[in-house]
DNA sequence: CCGCAGTGTCATATA
DNA sequence: ATTATATGACACTGC
């Protein structure tokens, strides 16, 4: 989380974003995440470490890196175009991205020798990193995997000296609580590991939006057009979710994270809740020309992990399959603690992401309908106000008029030796069948009334 | 610089 | 017990 990290933003240069998200896949899979220590001691170790691994070009990585920082959009693209090792791609020095920006930016864009001590440091420090809880699991499973297990090394060991953008983030996909120990920095699953990235993989996974604003905006455009495909791989899931079953293990693998088919357009169009918008906060790619089918597209942070991973299966099955299928998928492979792990943690976060979309649309919905519903109610109550005043305005009238014939209908009565009876002493009143009686004062009540009336009506002078 | 909207993620409750 | 879903809260980004 930020919090490890006070002053975390990445800043400028490119090197930091590329040291972001690297560092951010490592720490993302759980399974590789230790206990951490005290934040403080934590960070501590983490400059060190990053500290260490500045120059990095004396680990076996070409020395096409330029001592001096490229441009910003060059590199931007370049980075992740280009197998470039990952060594280079985290030439910068992640301490200055935490901290004390200035002093280490300068010192980041030094050629290699200025630290020369570095290239022996880094490996020695492979022996500490899986020395961590489970992290230990990790990196035996991952070196025992294959013939690029090597270079899965040299990702590892640059990888627990660098932290991505995606650490940085609270919301960084770092399973904080779901899925128990986190955020090592042992993780020797190496972001963006050279080894899996493929020419086809393309341009640049560019998780690191935090530091967008010190780049180019032709970095920018990049990014949200590919974030605009991107999104096309949490939907394609449903059109055909069986497309795994024969799929061998590894080499398949490949293919899954970097195609993306052009017609996956209508099915992102068609969801419930657009995963178009995939980047948090980044304007939606609908704003920008959408990419060709043969450009390759960014991976979201989950499918670097995965692709890290080498994750045999794609995402959208991942997190659309049902249950059962799901667990029918992973059997049908073999799978490391971690990968299992990190593929459970995409399954989660997939469906949460979906489901978090959907809540805030019926949260935007309920509200717009409480709206209407409150307009609607403020609405009556002004009729229900006017009808008021027009029922008491008529009423007034009726009783005015009321009174007046009241006052004709006993002026005109008169007693048996012809004189007008008293109002003092007589009223007018209505019986509940609809005829009217003299009722003296004394007597207002109905009960005797009706004998006393039937005397005194025929004396109505009308 | 601040506020806001949108987004992803996590934690938690519930089914 | 496990899984899916819903939702509040938080952090972050871009405007």
């Amino acid at each position: 989380m930020t919090a490890n990290f006070p002053g975390a933003r990445p800043h400028g240069t490119l090197h930091d974003c590329e040291m972001d998200v690297t560092w951010q896949e490592l720490m993302a899979i759980t399974e590789l995440q230790f206990d951490a220590p005290a934040e403080g001691s934590f960070e501590a170790m983490q400059y060190q470490s990053m500290e260490a691994m500045a120059p990095m070009g004396g680990y076996g990585m070409p020395s096409s890196h330029s001592a001096l920082p490229p441009a910003p959009s060059d590199n931007y693209n370049r980075c992740y175009h280009d197998e470039v090792p990952l060594g280079h791609r985290l030439g910068g020095n992640t301490e200055a991205m935490y901290s004390h920006a200035e002093t280490q930016l300068s010192q980041r864009v030094l050629p290699a020798p200025s630290h020369p001590q570095l290239s022996v440091m880094a490996p020695g420090e492979q022996n500490t990193f899986p020395s961590t809880g489970q992290v230990q699991r990790g990196p035996s499973a991952h070196f025992s995997q294959g013939p690029s297990q090597h270079m899965l090394w040299s990702v590892h060991e640059q990888a627990l000296h660098t932290r991505s953008a995606d650490d940085l983030e609270s919301d960084s996909g770092l399973s904080l609580g779901s899925s128990p120990s986190l955020a090592s920095p042992d993780y020797p699953g190496g972001s963006g590991a050279p080894c899996y990235q493929s020419a086809e993989m393309g341009p640049t996974y560019s998780d690191g939006e935090a530091d967008m604003t010190d780049r180019v905006q032709t970095a920018r455009i990049h990014y949200s057009m590919e974030y605009q495909s991107q999104c096309h791989t949490y939907v394609q899931s449903a059109g055909h979710p069986s497309n795994f079953a024969t799929q061998p293990v590894v080499a398949h693998a490949q293919t899954h994270w970097s195609t993306k088919e052009p017609d996956q357009t209508a099915a992102v169009n068609s969801l419930y809740v657009d995963p178009g918008v995939s980047s948090r906060g980044s304007p939606h790619p609908s704003s920008f020309p959408k990419p060709q089918a043969s450009v390759s597209t960014p991976l979201s942070r989950d499918e670097r992990r995965a692709k890290a991973l080498k994750i045999p299966f794609p995402m959208d099955q991942i997190i659309n399959l049902p249950v059962d299928d799901f667990n029918e998928l992973l059997t049908q492979y073999t799978l490391t603690d971690t990968q299992l792990a990190l593929v459970r943690d995409i399954r989660r976060r997939g469906k949460n992401k979906v489901a978090a979309q959907n809540c805030r649309k019926r949260k935007l919905e309920s509200i717009i309908h409480l709206e209407t519903e409150l307009n609607q109610l403020q609405t009556q109550r002004e009729l229900l106000s006017k009808q008021r005043f027009e029922f008491t305005r008529s009423l007034a009238f009726i009783k005015r008029r009321l009174s007046d014939l009241y006052s004709q209908v006993f002026s005109r009565l008169r007693d048996e030796d012809g004189q007008p009876y008293s109002v003092e002493d007589y009223a007018l009143q209505q019986t509940p069948d609809g005829k009217v009686y003299l009722v003296p004062h004394s007597m207002k009540t109905w009960g005797k009334l009706d004998t006393f009336a039937a005397d005194l009506l025929p004396n109505c002078a009308n």
